[in-house]
Formats: C-alpha cells, sequence, structure tokens
DNA sequence: TTGTACGCGTTATCAC
DNA sequence: GTGATAACGCGTACAA
C-alpha cells in the first residue's frame, strides 16, 4: 500500500476513488468513470458496466464532487442571497427554488447579508470564488453593485422580488405596484382620506413599487400624504414597525384614520405600538401590511393584506435559473406574478 | 495567446488564476500562492510580496476554492439538514450557526428533507459527495441511519435540537423534558385535570422527552392521559394540528379542558380547529404550544408557550463544531439549553 | 469497446 | 526567499 503513514487520530475514513473500483474490477478507472457517468449508455459492454456497477455501490463509491468540479467547471450549487433568512418572506423562496433545482443535482448555498451593502458584494465575491453556477439575489437593488460584479465575472444571475433600474437583470417579481394600488384604493373606497404610510428604502424596486402604487391610487382620488404623515423604515422587521409608528404618532396632534405599511412585519408593529398608545385596531385606527405571511389570518386583528404567491416565484426563479444554465445567451426577462388582495379585520370600512 | 477558441457567446469570463498574478508580475506562481495565503508572513521578501499583492488586486485575482478544496481536502462548507425551512424554528438555527461559521471563511449548504427518512440519507450522501466539512443535523431521530452514515465516512456531525437514543451523539439541545413538565404542573396547578396531548412521532427526541414530560408531571399528581384524549400528527405544520384537533374532538362526546400540543404550529392549528367546532378559547377551551416562535404573542388568544433560545442553540451548535473542526478526537458532547415558561392568554386558569 | 495521457488551479515538498 | 514539480480525483480527446 501506497497510502500516507496514518495517524493515530486518522479518523476521516479514507474515500474511495473510481482508481479502487478500477483496481477491484479489473478495468481502467477511465472505463470506471465511464460507467459511472450517465451519457455514456451504449458505448459501454453490458458485462463490464455491471460488474463495475456491483463494484462500485459494493466498494460505497462516492464520486468526488470537488475533483469533477474541478474538471467541468461546473459545481452544481447555486447560491441564494437574502437579507435575513428570519425574514418569513424568504423560506417559501428557498423551498421553491429548491424544489426545481434539486431534482437536477443542484445545492443551495444561503448566504444572509444582514442588509449590509457590502455583505452583499462579499457574498457574491465568496460565491463566485467557489464557482458556483448561478445565483439568486433577492436583495438586489435599484443600482446594485453585485449584481454588475456579476455580469463581469460571468455568474448567471436570477433577481429574485426585486429587480434593478435598468430592468436588464433576470428577473421574477411581484407586481408589487398593482398590489399596493389595489390595497390603497380599496382603502380609499372605504371612506379613509387622513392616510398615513410606512415605507422601506427606495433603493429597492418592491419599497418603491410598494409606493408607487399608493400614490397612483391616491392620486386618482385627488389625495397625497403630506409629511407628518410618511414615516421610514431602514429594514423589515416588527421592531423598526413599532418605532416608526411610534413616530407617526407623535408627528401630529391627531393620529391619522388608517396606516398603509409597507409589509406585515412592519405592520404588526405598527399594531404593537398602536396598542401601546391606547389606540383600538381597528375601531379608533386600522392598518394595512403586504406579503400576506404565514399567521396574519390568526394575529389580533386579523390582517388585511396583499398574499404573494412566495413559493410560485421562487420555482419560476428556478425555472428560470435552469435555462439561463443551459443557454447563457438567452436574453434577459422580467416575469411579474400578481398578487392577491386579503381583506380581514384590519381595516375599518368607515362607509357603515 | 494560448486561449481556447473563444466562441461567440464566451459568456463566462476567464477567471484569472494563480500563473496569470505570476507572470504578471514576474515571479513563480508558487511564490504568489505564498504571498496571497495567510501563514506565509515573514518568510518572503516584502518588496515581492507588495508587487505580487498589487498585481493581484489590479487583475482583480480570486482564489479558486474548488481548485484549493481538491488540494487541501477541505472545503470550508458545512451542511444544514433540516425538515423543513418553512417551519420557523429552522431560520434562526441558520442564523446562528452562520454567525459564528461565516467569520471563519465557512459556507452553508442548506438541504430539506421534506419529513422524508429516506431524503435524509440521501442529503448526508450527496453532501459527503461535495466533501462538505461537517454536517449539522437537525432532523436526527433516535435511531438515524444518516447518523451512521456520517460516523462511517468520518464526517464531524453536530446534531441541532435533537439526540440519538445512545446519546453519543454531539449535541447541543433544547431542554424539553424541563419545559414540557414544568408547562405541565403549571397547567394542573391552574385547576385542570381533563387534559388531551398532541404529541408527534416519538423518533424524535424533542417529541419523546416533550411527551415524558407532559407525562411526568402528571403522575406527580396522580393523573393520566387517557387514550380518547390522546392524538397524533406526522408533521409540525398548522394543517396537521387542526386535523389532530378535529380528531381529538370527535373522539369524545365533551371536549377535554385544556389542549397540551407538542409544538406552536399545531397551537395554531388546534385554536383554528376549536373555532371551527365553536370553542372559544380559552374560554371553553385551553390551548398551550412549544417553542415561542415569532407572533404568538400576537395572535388571537396570545400563546402560552415554552420559549427556546433558538438562535443561541445555533450558535453553540456551531461553536461545537468548529471545536470538532480543530479536533476531530474530541469526545461526544450534548450541551442542554434551558427553555423559558411564556404564559399568556390561551391558558385558562380555573381556580379564579 | 477500452486504455493512455493530459489538464483543471491549487497546495505542499522538494531543491537551490 | 524562491523556483520547480508532484500530487489532489476526475473527465475526455485521442489512440488503439
Amino acid at each position: 500500500m501506497s497510502n500516507p503513514p496514518k495517524s493515530v487520530s486518522e479518523k476521516r475514513a479514507r474515500r474511495v476513488k473510481l482508481s479502487d473500483v478500477a483496481s477491484a474490477s479489473g478495468v481502467h478507472y477511465s472505463t470506471v468513470s465511464r460507467v459511472l457517468r450517465p451519457g455514456f449508455k451504449g458505448r459501454i459492454s453490458d458485462d463490464v458496466a455491471e460488474r463495475v456497477r456491483a463494484v462500485a455501490s459494493e466498494l460505497g463509491y462516492q464520486p468526488n464532487a470537488v475533483a469533477s468540479s474541478l474538471r467541468t467547471q461546473s459545481t452544481r450549487s447555486i447560491g441564494l442571497i437574502v437579507h435575513d433568512m428570519n425574514d418569513p418572506v424568504y423560506p417559501p423562496i428557498l423551498s421553491g427554488i429548491e424544489s426545481v433545482m434539486s431534482p437536477d443535482g443542484y445545492a443551495v448555498l444561503v448566504g444572509n447579508t444582514g442588509y449590509g451593502v457590502d455583505a452583499e458584494l462579499d457574498l457574491v465575491n465568496r460565491m463566485a470564488s467557489r464557482l458556483v453556477d448561478g445565483i439568486f439575489l433577492a436583495t438586489t437593488r435599484l443600482k446594485d453593485p453585485a449584481v454588475e460584479r456579476c455580469e463581469q465575472l460571468g455568474i448567471p444571475l436570477v433577481s429574485v422580488l426585486r429587480q434593478t433600474a435598468s430592468g436588464h437583470t433576470p428577473a421574477v417579481m411581484n407586481d408589487c405596484f398593482w398590489g399596493m394600488e389595489a390595497l390603497t384604493t380599496h382603502i380609499i373606497e372605504s371612506g379613509h382620506r387622513d392616510i398615513a404610510v410606512i415605507i422601506a428604502p427606495q433603493d429597492l424596486s418592491t419599497a418603491q413599487e410598494r409606493w408607487q402604487g399608493v400614490q397612483a391610487a391616491m392620486n386618482k382620488h385627488g389625495l397625497s400624504v403630506p409629511k407628518h404623515r410618511l414615516a421610514h423604515v431602514d429594514r423589515m422587521s416588527m421592531d423598526e414597525g413599532e418605532r416608526a409608528t411610534k413616530a407617526l404618532l407623535a408627528a401630529a396632534p391627531v393620529s391619522p384614520e388608517v396606516i398603509i405599511c409597507v409589509n406585515d412585519l412592519i405592520a404588526v408593529g405598527a399594531i404593537r405600538a398602536c396598542r401601546d398608545r391606547g389606540l383600538r385596531v381597528p375601531t379608533d385606527i386600522s392598518i394595512s401590511g403586504y406579503n400576506d405571511i404565514p399567521l396574519m389570518d390568526m394575529i389580533d386583528p386579523p390582517l388585511s393584506t396583499v398574499h404573494i404567491h412566495l413559493r410560485q416565484i421562487g420555482k419560476a426563479a428556478g425555472e428560470m435559473m435552469l435555462e439561463y444554465l443551459s443557454n447563457p445567451d438567452l436574453p434577459a426577462q422580467t416575469k411579474r406574478v400578481k398578487p392577491e388582495l386579503v381583506l380581514r379585520g384590519s381595516l375599518r370600512d368607515l362607509k357603515r
């Protein structure tokens, strides 16, 4: 044996490799390689194939994906970059992506930016270093260095949920403008006039579209949002929603009739803040969200929101990625998935 | 140039490699490798180091992690296997793990079993094929082939949340027995006697410990759970909780005073099912959960449950993994993190 | 149908 | 301190 000297603590079992299978079955290892890899069906004699396969499974041969990747320049792994997996919008996207890519042998590398702009670029670089075959970016900003970096490196990118300003990035999005305009229209038609809005940083297409959706609906009814009825959050969390709502309530002597929140987590925070201030929802003040994350029908009061088909978006993104992987020359396409209005108890109808 | 003939559609930019940096800076590529890698600080002349570094950054050199992995037999990647990322217990664990391992350059490969037992073993094999340096298994069953496979392959494994029957697997767990016993004791001391329980498959230590915790508390008070007050769920979802609760309510003419649910999602399903049957919670029936996932304080009624320090468990698991990675001979250790009782509105105090 | 030989981009171990 | 060279395990053009 030409094995390296084994230390006493050699825990890691020596992996059986192609040449082991080869010598055990009396053929050259290149033959083993051909037998074991799909796509060489008819080109090998059946008896040899059978013997090799038997020996391979007996020895418990598992191909070394790293060596294979080095040779083929494809790792069959893809990256998914999100702000924070603890935000409930991301898990359905992950499982949607996984459901279409895992059957093709792809593994998913998950990275959280923690809302950091440097972290995002850093993650792309680290994933590029690992030669991921493609990257799903769910943190895409309107102008995003990470997107440029992927283009520059030639790494297939599919933007999920969001889109760049140019619109030239392959993307699967929710139609946030439509959703928020519809929701706002409903709110106005319910008799609300004094409307407050909590918006997110406008460098994200989702945040921008939602805010534009609100404004479009209001304009159409001759309304607008005065400065003291506008609040901002930096990230999507209940705490941020609570903070922003308190700021909103402190900004004017009389509280607004309704607060339109950029998403559900913010809305939940808003409900908390209103309670803290002694306001009943929706008797004293109405509140709406966006996304329809799990449990929004179970909270008190049940949240009126816009339902996004997150898993479906994830699946569509996965399918789009597979297309780009097999045909890198495909022009960038953007797919928009329409959401649905979900009306529950958190919005009061002033007309009744 | 000795480049291979470029097709018109050569999207993937040719990566700059060590030899490119080398020829551009007039040194041998092995020297470049030494310069760029930490651990060779003083062993290289400053002027060469400086020049090489300059050239490297100018050319935008990024090390090829795959090639490096092939040589070093370490991918600096680890796997995390969960039932389903959509279960809110897992994201905090992921971010806990990531927070301690990412700074050391580790990337996380996430795999969902979808509650499949074959899928679990399959995931381990696929991850082993990718030469992950270690695996976090959150789906560990009391007797688990995936654990054995890891041992057999010599892959460092840290079990998260659960433990094997032998207890000889490195693990970071919640003290489920303590938590459920404390919760049940509280319920009994609130005057409840007719207690129903929804339990999960007993091949998971979490499910087993929780059920044993319930029984221990009841035995101590001379109580037990009759067969018609016991229901089973196969997985952790609201739908399953709803189904099990309906079975429970149909199993006897009079409904129980309280339903102790194996976890929060089941409890939320139980609340739904009770409402469907016209039962008010907690006026007509009390309900408890376990885990204290997000929003459990916001639902109607706020859920009494047991708070698990999930992120802390994830961090501890990450730290434990780093230990095993640097010292594979470390004996298996199990760390238990104590949870906290969280009493809210879903449990009625019958003594008042 | 099967064997030969080279290369994927690093790291490690020699010399010098 | 630096250069040359051999692996790491696999895939594949080419020869046989």
